[in-house]
Parts: C-alpha cells; structure tokens; sequence
RNA sequence: GGGCUCGUAGCUCAGUUGGUCAGAGCGCGUCCCUGAUAAGGACGAGGUCGGCUGUUCGAAUCAGCCCGGGCCCA
C-alpha cells in the first residue's frame, strides 16, 4: 500500500550515500549518462591532471566539485559530456620525494645510484597515492573516467609532445639559450623556486657603492649600488631610470652622478656640491670604463658592453639609483642584457669560483672573495663607501651553502615572438572572476619571457632534439618510430636489452632516460653522431599539452577525429595558483602550435578557483599542521555537505574558510531542512495512500513534454488553492533563473536561489498547508471538494519535491538520488515513464503558466505581515496558542488592502487571530513619514535635493499625504523656489506610534487588540492541553495515524474547557474518547502544569 | 619591491549600472511554535561599511593615497 519507503531520520548522511553510490555502481549510471546524450551536441571539459604523488587536500575537493557540477548539469540539459580522467607525472616533485626515500640528495647521488633504477622508482612512487585519489574522487561523486585516464608518462602521451615539439622547431620557435637560475654551487644543480623559498636567512651582506669612470671625462664618474661585490667584474653595464633625477655632485676634484633624491642619504656628511641635474633619460646611451679588464670578448661584444641602460627596476628604496648590471648573474639583468645587446660576462664557473682570467682571484670562491673585492676597488679609488647591507639571502635547503644567481645554457620556447597572438587569444575566453582575463593573466602575458623548457634532471619527457656531436646539426624527432627510418640508427634496442633482463619493466619506459640516450643516427649533414640533449623537459609543458597528448595526436589511430571533435575545450578549472601553470602552458602551446582555430582556444570559459584557507583566513598546507583531511569530512558530514559547503558559502574564486562547523552549518542550513520537507510528505503520502502512478498509462507514448516526462497530476494550477500557485510559482520562477545562473556559471547565485525555494518551501509552504495533509479523506473517489484539494496538495508538493530532486542533482548529487528514487522511481517502476536516475533525467523546465510574479509579491507582503504580528505578541507577552480578537492591518494604499483582504484566511490563521480589519487611515496608530524618490528627483533638482529632503521631512506629513493622495501631487518652496512634486516622485512610509500593540514597515502596520476574554482564554487552554497531548504522543513515539484514548484529571475549570473543546481536541490529536477522572491501569500518565493559566492536571493516554 | 585581490555586526558572508533607516545565516541572550522535530519562528545587538582625501545634490558602492590580510612574482 505505501508507494514509499519511509524516510529514515535517523540514517546517517554518509550512510545514505554509501547506498547511492552502490547503485551507481550497479547500474553503472554514470556510463548511461553519456551513453544516453550520444549523438547530441557535445559539451567538452578539459581534465587537468593533479600530480598523484601526494594525498588530497581540501583544495582538491573544491577543484573537483566544481569541475563536476557543469558536467552533470551540461549532461541535464542534453549535451553530451565525456569526462577523461587523467595524471600529471613528471617532475621535479616526483624525483625529490624518491630521494628522499632512498635518503639520497642531488644529482651526484642519483648518478651514483644509477639512472636506470631512479627513474623506475620514480614512476613507481606517482602511483602510490592512486588509490587514495580514486577512493576520493568516487566518494566525492565526482564522474570521471578513470579507466582511461591520460597519463604523462605513457609512450603515445610522450610522443605526442614530441610531435608538438617537432612542430615548434619547425616554426623556429624552439632554441638554445641562457637563463638565471638559482644555482648551489657545492651541489653544482639549479634549484627549483620552491627549493629557493626553504632556504632564506636573513645575513649581512656588504653594501658597496662603486665608481664607474665616464668613458669620456676620468673625472666624471656614475655612481654604482651593489650587494655582490664579486659580481662586479662580471659586470656588463649600468641602470637608471629614465624619469628620475640625477645630480652631479662634486667631492673633492670629482663628480659622482646619482639619483637627486638619493644625494643626501648616500653623501652624509662627506661634503659635497651639486653642480647639476638631469633627468635619467639624458644619461641613457652613455659609455663608461669597466672595472676589471679580465674579461676579453670579442670586438662587437665589447662594442656593446658598459653603456647605461634605462630599466624600470630601478628603484630609490637604497642604493645610488643607478644599478649596476651584471646579466649572468640576476634574472633582470639578463632580460635588460638581452634587450640592450650587453654582453653575458660570466668570469665565475659552475662551482662559484672565479675562472681562471680573473688574475689573482682564479679560484677563489666568490662569496669569500667579496672583501678582497672590494678592497682592490679601494686602493684604485673606485669606492666611494662600503656599508653593511641586512636582507634576505638564498641558501641551499641540501647544504646550507649561499646560493648564487647563474646563467646556464639551455632550452627555450620562443613565445615572445608570438606572444601578441597569445594575448589576442586569451581577450576572447571567458575568465571568471573576470579580472584575472586584463588583471593577473594578462599582465603576466605582458611581461612574457620565452619559456625555460629544458631541466636538467632524470624524470620527464626528454627533449626529443638530436644534435650532431661535429657539427651541431640539430633535428628535432616526432616519435619513436622516426628514429628508426633514420640512417645508421642504432641504440634503439637498449630498452629491448634491459628489459629481457628484467621482464617487469614497463614499456612505456622506453621512450625515457635513459635508454632513449642510447639512440643514435648518422648526422645527414657531416655523417658525424646525432646524440640527444640530456634535458628533459619542465612538466608544464606536458599537462599543457592534453588537448592532443590525451589522445596521442597525431600518432595514434582514430587520434585525430579525437582531438578535433573535443577542442578546444568549452569549460576548465583549477585553482589560482594555475595562471603561470596550466592555464598560460594550455593557452600558449595551442596559440603557438595551431594557427587555424578561431579563438578562444583551447578552453573557452575558465572557472578560476581561490585557495581554501583555515578558519583563520590562512591557506591550509600540511606543513602549517592546519589541514583536514577531506577524506575525514566525506566519512562525517557526507560529500553533499562538503559540496553543497562550496557552492553555497562564497564565489568559488573568492577564497572559503573550510572547517567542520562550517561544513556542517551548511549542511543544516540546506540538506537537513530539504530532508525534513521530504519526510514529511512521505509520512503522509504513506498515511493517505497517494500514489503518483494510479492512473497512468503502462507505456507513455508521447515522452515529449515535460509534464508526460515527469508527470504532472492534480488539477491545473489555476484552480488549486492560492498557498500551491504560489509554491508552484516559487518553484518554476526558481528554475527558469538557476538556468541562467548556471549558464553564466554562477554556482554562487544559483545555490543561493536554491536555498531561498527550500527555505520558502519548508517554513511557509508546508508551516501553512499542514492541515490539509492530516484531513481525512471524505469520499471514495476524492471527488469532494475539500478531497480534491487535498489531492492538490499532495501533487503540488510531489511537483516541488521531484523538481527539486531535478533542480539540484548537479549540486548535490546523492541527496537528488534518494529523493528521486523514493519518489519517482519506487512508485513508477516498470512503466516506462521516470529515468531510473536522476542523472538521466532532464534539467527542469519553466512552465511560463506557473510563474505569477503578482502572487510572488502578495505572498512576500503577507510573510510581512504575519512576521510583525509576531513581533507584536512577542512585545505583548500573547503566546500565539491564545487566540486574539481582532487585527488592524494599516495599509499604505487600497490595491494592498485588497491583497491583505485575499489572503486573510493564512493571516488569520498564522496569527490566531478571529477577525481582521484594515485602515488606510488609523493616525492614532501611525505616523508618517514622506521622502522624495532620490533616483527620479536626483538629476531633475541636483542641489535642491537636500532641501527638498528636509522640507518634506519638516512638513506636515498628514497633510501633503492626503493632498498628494487626492491631487497626485504636492508643491513645496525649497530655498525659494517652486517644486512640484507628483505621487511617484514621493515616497509615503508609515511606521507605529510608540506605546501602541503595533508593529510596522515601510508599507504597513500591524495593529493588535491584545485584550483577553475569558472566552479566548478557554480556547487558549483548550490548544495548550492539545500541545501537551501531542508532546506525549511524540514522547511515546506513536505513529502519526495511532489513534488514542484520552483521560483527563484536574480543575472544574479545566474540565469545563475540556468538555466544551472536547471535539477540537479529539480531532486534533486523534482520540476516538476523552474521559475525566483517574487514569485506567495501564495508560501513560503525565502531570502538567500550566503556569500562566494557573492550572494542573494529569493526563492519560492508551492507544485505542 | 612589483602585480592581482580582499578588508561590511562576535563568526561566515550578501550588497545589483553611486540614490539614502547598511542586510542574511551562524553563535549568544530572551521568548515562542512544534501530528517534519539531530527541525522551525520572533525579538535584541546598536557594525566609524579598514583609514584619510576627493568627485557628486547624494558613496559601503567611483577616484587617489595610506594601513592591514592573502596569492603570485621578484
């Protein structure tokens, strides 16, 4: 008979999901969805690939629950949405976590423990935490196949990049060249910038302002600021900026040139006079003598050596103004090198000593060369001062030794010469928060440097350029297949080789380090050796390679309807920290390699994400210890609750505080209250015996419409009752604008407008409609009226509930389920009509006939209302259980009293109220207010606004009221002048006189005769014994249709109100008797008191 | 140091193209309701809308500067 399963409160909501994924699993729903939208227009999500060599943290969860809210939501709504999983494996990252392992540290060590083997652990170790990662991503519900999951290292991904990077080559976009990198000199490597950021101390360094003389005038000099003594024989040229101001100060026979703001700061109290200013931009071009003449470049170097430069980074925070350049040895140097055409002088080696032209310093490591630098400066008066200098220095987190900047050959994408294309891309996507497009993105794409592509470590995909070892011939290779047309190729069998010894080794292996640097061929130029570079390649690259690699484009077959079929792609994700990583790696390598595609490519809109912090604002990392574990939350709260967390709290790109309290306050905010309405219908649908399917044809013929998809039953909404239009209203008005949220991918507004419809539907709609629910039917057929409005109630609610089962399956995917399967799968089973998941169902549509704006507004009026009638019994001291005689509704013009007056009934009865009545005039009640319409009168009057303000506010109110009411509009003199206002361009507020049971706002007021008759007492009485008998029934936990016998003892008064009431109480609480005096052997008994009524009595209960 | 971003009630956050008592939820206190109850409702806090200056008839909302937090970069 029940078409439901009860509800049970007491599940746990990890409990009920743990069944939710089971038949997911079952009925593998998830490959139904995308086999169900075959065919139709496809929607294509770009998966970029977490680094699986460590646990998820919660900034994971927030990645994946946003990345599969639009897909579900994209598949509601027809698209077809395939979802290829897929891991980023490459990477420093990875080679340092097996260092530690085998307690090992540095490229040395790893030679020593051999290539081969470190390498195999390092594919080994990215897959440790897959399980954990595919454990999460399940329980989260985030669908993804991860059967078929792309993998960086694997040999078709590899050679994919390969191609790309053939590609770029050809395009002579791939070159060889030099770039500054942090560089320990004891351990001979280049650190990473996340190394870098372990090791700073704060040290004292010395501080040197040096002499530079014009290369004209030996009694002119530039005046030089460094921290690095033992750069400056290495040094190329000098810095200003062009809008400074420089001085030149005489001290003694000579003239410094420095920055005018900076003279006093550095001169002290050495004397000195300033003969001259000039701005930087006259000093640009100007050449000087070097310090050291060491250094023997070729004529054109020389050429360009020791000039001044203009450089934005040149600062006055310290120093001189005028910087001393030095472009193998910092970052800005060699950008303003590369720009200026200076020389790279480098008279340091790769262990921090000075090479061996540097005469008595050969040798010497620079760090403790520094004094004797600068002594020598001294004793050729070349100084001016030496200061010491507190800062921030770099060490090696491996050793401690200071780290030096340093130029090293290598590898680069020359995405400058593109980079206006890449810009004119990126304008067309779709950034949200939109800033990130002109703001941290685009700036970044301004001040693009070609990209560093080659590491020189073990564990990536290796550089795939050959190079003849005679004649620097280089050729760049597409696959491993290439290499073998190539002449006199040999090596090629050394994986073949090592893997006969040891059958285990994985085959995608063979196009790694390093059996691929076995691989040789004939130089087609001179016949000398073509070897591989030792590089790999930085990982970036890979994952921005997925749009092809992901299918091993072009290389594999059937790869190339693949990839065109699924780019670019229309939505990506991922976190902020994104914008130099995957999202410039993406956008850079589709501009650079494809030409054709109009942009956008390849991603169209991208969701960027903020970093998910402690309860403190701070982002949570391991290492700070202020980190939980988002497995634990999914285990507790449930993943509805952590996600519906993410959608509902703030904008997924403003940072959220993730805690449990939060979590869960979400969750009660939002799952718990949908639960409790969902209950409660089911409680009574059971009761009642609605069943949705009684009269449905076995086969639906016609699936067109949304109501034959979803069925639709009870009579049409124009005659149900007033409370079910509105809700129906709510809900179709709720679904039409979460569409467009969700089509401007708003999770935030289409959360907070799925919160609101629950909120309306739990604590007015259903508040207000009990009643009919606990009617009993009256005929057969419920064809009464009274029956046929229960019905109503029954389909409209039904309505609302699988709507939003619907509405908010992409948000919160299992609670969607549980409710859909109870409600429309259980009861419609077998006829064809209801998708067995709510994820095969379709996104709900507006019915247009169902929303009624006008109705929305009367309803938000009379909400109004009854909530200031509470504040007035609240003030009063008049419990709501004690009817009250009358109501005053103070309304502000007739067209609301005549809502007031259609929806009096649900008033009246909110209230307890017997009667209301309503006034437009009640001045003993109310006082008025007037207040010009700022946004009409503001630009007519400018200046006289204020003064019109404070005339109306200062004039009779009543009066211009009622003139204004009558005439339709008003005239004042505000400083002198004339104004007419009209009706609309004034607006008349009320609000309760003090000292009256009155509440009110802008446009009513709510008036109460709180004065008590001894008749409303005894009706009061009567509802506070009603109370106390459900209290007990819910105590003694019946069943909500448990009939009951009932016995009374107490006060002749009590049981006069009692025998006057007895059939409001019987009806209320289902007793078939109610008796007076002791209580039968074997009831339930209870004392209670009434301590306002001054009554107590016992109160006894058997079930009947 | 640079870029971006944020700074609104004890906490978490809203606040539409600048228009006038600055809002919600949570927590707390008081009270209420309850045949959905591991719910729900009413009321209270009296918040310099980070600070200063400016634009404007009018600014939480725009501009400039400053202070503080976060992220990225140097």
């Amino acid at each position: 008979m029940s078409a439901f399963k009860p509800v049970e409160m007491s599940e746990t909501f990890p409990a009920m999901e743990g069944r939710v994924l089971a038949l997911w699993k079952d009925k593998d729903v998830f490959k139904q969805s995308l086999e169900l939208r075959e065919g139709g227009p496809s929607w294509v999500f770009y998966e970029g690939p977490p680094t699986a060599n460590g646990k998820p943290h919660p900034g994971h969860a927030l990645t994946r629950v946003v990345k599969d809210l639009f897909p579900r939501y994209k598949t509601m709504r027809g698209y077809h949405v395939p979802r290829k999983a897929g891991w980023d494996t490459h990477g420093l990252p990875v080679e340092i976590e097996v260092e530690k392992e085998l307690k090992i540290s540095g490229k040395q060590d790893i030679e020593k423990y051999g290539v081969e083997p470190f390498v195999r652990k390092c594919m080994d170790s990215v897959f440790r935490y897959t399980n954990d990662w595919e454990e999460f991503t399940e329980r989260l519900g985030f669908w993804l196949d991860l059967k078929d999951a792309y993998v960086t290292y694997h040999k078709p991904y590899v050679e994919s990049v390969w191609w790309s990077l053939k590609q770029l080559h050809g395009k002579g976009l791939l070159y060889q060249g030099h770039k500054i990198l942090p560089w320990c000199p004891r351990c001979g490597t280049a650190l990473s910038s996340h190394e870098v950021g372990l090791g700073y101390k704060e040290v004292e360094d010395p501080s040197v302002f040096v002499t530079f003389r014009s290369y004209d005038d030996a009694k002119v000099s530039f005046l030089a600021w460094t921290t690095t003594p033992w750069t400056l024989p290495s040094n190329a040229g000098l810095a200003v900026k062009a809008e400074f101001e420089y001085s030149h100060v005489k001290v003694g026979e000579e003239t410094l040139i420095m920055a005018s703001a900076l003279v006093e700061k550095v001169m002290g109290k050495i004397p000195h006079e300033v003969v001259k200013t000039e701005p930087g931009s006259a000093l640009v071009g100007r050449k000087y003598r070097p310090l050291f003449d060491w250094w023997k470049g070729s004529d054109a170097e020389v050429a360009g050596a020791w000039k001044v430069c203009a450089a934005e980074f040149v600062t006055l925070d310290a120093g001189s103004g005028i910087v001393h350049v030095a472009p193998a040895f910092g970052a800005d140097d060699y950008a303003l090198g590369q720009k200026e055409g200076l020389p790279v002088i480098q008279l340091v080696d790769a262990a921090g000593k000075f090479t061996a032209e540097c005469g008595p310093f050969a040798g010497r490591f620079v760090k403790d060369a520094d004094n004797d630098v600068v002594k020598d400066l001294r004793g050729r008066g070349l100084l001016l001062k030496r200061e010491g200098y507190k800062h921030d220095y770099p060490f090696c987190w491996r050793c401690s030794s200071p780290l030096i900047y340093f130029a090293r050959a290598g590898w680069f994408i020359r995405t400058t010469r593109e980079i206006s294309r890449v810009i004119e891309n990126n304008k067309t996507i779709q950034w949200l928060p939109e800033h990130i497009r002109d703001g941290r993105f685009g700036n970044f794409l301004e001040s693009n440097i070609d990209w560093a592509l080659s590491r020189e470590r073990y564990w990536g995909t290796p550089l795939p350029v050959w190079v003849c070892q005679g004649c620097k011939h280089q050729e760049p290779i597409g696959s491993f297949d290439e290499l073998k047309t190539k002449p006199n190729a040999r090596g090629l069998d050394a994986f073949d080789k090592a893997k006969a010894k040891d059958p285990a080794l994985n085959d995608h292996l063979r196009v790694h380090k390093p059996w691929i640097d076995e691989a040789q061929f004939d130089c087609p130029k001179c016949a000398g050796t073509m070897k591989r570079v030792s590089e790999v390649i930085d990982c970036w690259y890979d994952s921005g390679a997925m749009p092809f690699a992901q299918w091993g484009y072009p290389h594999a077959p059937g790869s190339t309807d693949k990839f065109t079929n699924a780019f670019p792609a229309d939505f990506i994700s991922e976190a902020i920290d994104q914008t130099r990583g995957w999202f410039y790696s993406l956008l850079a390598e589709s501009t650079l390699l494809f030409e054709g595609p109009r942009p956008p490519h390849p991603y169209k809109t991208c969701v960027v994400l903020g970093h998910v912090c402690d309860e403190k604002g701070e982002k949570m990392s391991k290492s700070k210890g202020n980190y939980i574990d988002p497995m634990l939350i999914l285990r507790e709260e449930g993943a509805d609750a952590l996600r519906w967390f993410f959608y509902s709290s703030t904008n997924p790109w403003t940072s959220a505080r993730f805690s449990r309290p939060n979590v869960r306050e979400a969750q009660k905010e939002f799952l718990i209250k949908l639960r409790n309405v969902y209950s409660f219908f089911v409680i009574y649908a059971n009761i009642d015996g609605f069943d949705p399917s009684v009269g449905l044809p076995e086969e639906d013929p016609d699936q067109t419409s949304e109501i034959k998809k979803y069925h639709r039953g009870g009579r049409p909404v124009e005659e149900r009752a007033l409370m079910d239009r509105w809700i129906l209203s709510e809900l179709h008005q709720t679904v039409n604008t979460v569409r467009q949220r969700l089509d401007d991918y708003d999770i935030f507004g289409a959360a907070g407008l799925i919160n609101a419809l629950v909120e309306s539907l739990s604590n007015w709609y259903v508040q207000r409609t009990r009643e009919r629910y606990w009617r009993s039917w009256e005929t057969e057929d419920c064809s009464s009226e009274a029956d046929a409005d229960k019905l109503d109630a029954y389909w409209t609610l039904y309505e609302s509930l699988t709507t939003i089962a619907r509405l908010v399956a992409p948000f919160v995917p299992f609670t969607a389920e549980e409710m859909w399967q109870n409600l429309a799968v259980a009861p419609m089973a077998g006829k064809g009509i209801v998708p067995e998941s709510v994820h095969l169902a379709d996104y709900p549509v507006t019915d247009p006939h169902a929303v009624d704006r006008e109705l929305a507004d009367e309803v938000a009026l009379v909400r109004e209302v009854v909530s200031l009638g509470r504040n007035v019994r609240a003030a009063q001291k008049r419990k709501v259980r004690v009817p009250l005689a009358k109501l005053v509704l103070v309304l502000a013009d007739q067209a609301l009293i005549d809502v007031a007056q259609k929806h009096e009934e649900v008033v009246k009865d909110a209230l307890n109220v017997k009667k209301v009545e309503y006034a437009r005039v009640a001045d003993q009640y109310v006082t008025y207010e007037l207040k010009p319409n700022f946004k009409l009168i503001g630009a007519k009057y400018r200046e006289l606004v204020p003064g019109i303000k404070k005339t109306l506010a200062t004039a009779n109110a009543a009066h211009l009221k009622n003139k204004i009411a009558n005439d339709g509009f008003c005239s004042l003199t505000v400083e002198g002048k004339e104004v007419t206002l009209t009706s609309e361009e004034v607006e008349v507020t009320i609000a309760a006189k003090q000292g009256y049971a009155a509440a009110g706002s802008r446009q009513v007021v709510v008036v109460m005769d709180c004065s008590l008759t001894p008749e409303l007492v005894e009706e009061g009485l009567a509802r506070e014994i009603v109370s106390r008998i459900q209290k007990m029934r819910g105590e003694m936990k019946l069943r909500y249709e448990q009939r009951i016998r009932l016995a009374l003892k107490g006060s002749v008064t009590l049981r006069a109100v009692a025998e006057k009431f007895a059939e409001y109480i019987q009806g209320e609480t289902l007793a078939t008797e109610l008796a007076f005096g002791e209580a039968p052997d074997g009831w339930k008994t209870s004392e209670e008191e009434l301590k306002e009524e001054g009554e107590a009595f016992t109160l006894a209960i058997s079930e009947a």
